[in-house]
DNA sequence: TTAGGTAGCTATGATTGTTGTAGCGTTTTT
DNA sequence: AAAAACGCTACAACAATCATAGCTACCTAA
């Protein structure tokens, strides 16, 4: 990895490991634009403030858009969540394993 | 997405989405077992407070290990980095187009 | 054998991030 | 027109993280 991705990753992982930042990428995974409400309701124990300010910073990181419909992805957030898909299956297998794990 | 991996995933993002708990892991992808030192370095501005806190969190759920050359990924953090890797090229591309909007 | 260096942490108070509760102005529903 | 829901903001309380310091254990050189 260069020096160069090094500084972009980095930059990636400020803005991603927030609390919630995930969270709220991952709630408009589906593609459909969503209302602040309906946003926090599917991330879930976010208060209002975090969420705007979550909302402020992906939107000067460009991944997501504020249009008349709502929130929603831009094309570089989409690109984003759809790298990050293979996360899911992982999180099931895993969480399997540690559930196992515990007894 | 079924519930359940909904809640898969929930763990997984309540695990990653504390503060440099994703760059300690990101440090760990060459497979090389690193100290505590060279960990704290190649994380950069993490305490020996929090490093300590993220390294038995993710012990705990079994990403990482602790052996007597140092601290390394277990097979299941192994998965979970190879599914990341796609994150790196997206940040540089992403980062970029960043840059060039900013002017 | 001891004096210094390095590694792996832990303790403590200060700072920053997030929350809880409340509420304001605007738009939609009744 | 009144009531409810929406999008957000204010502010004080609480929790996570930091900065600084230092402790113990293990080397290494003197």
């Amino acid at each position: 990895m260069s020096a160069k991705d090094n500084a972009a990753v980095n930059q990636l992982f400020d803005l991603l490991e927030s609390r919630y930042s995930i969270r709220v990428l991952w709630a408009l995974k589906d593609g459909h634009p969503q209302t602040f409400r309906l946003l926090q309701d599917s991330v879930g124990g976010i208060t209002p403030n975090t969420l705007n300010t979550r909302l402020k910073e992906m939107r000067a990181s460009g991944l997501i858009t504020h249009g008349d419909n709502g929130y929603g992805v831009t094309s570089s957030g989409a690109d984003l969540l759809r790298r990050m898909n293979d996360m899911s299956a992982f999180a099931t297998k895993w969480s399997a394993a540690m559930k196992a794990k515990k007894k």
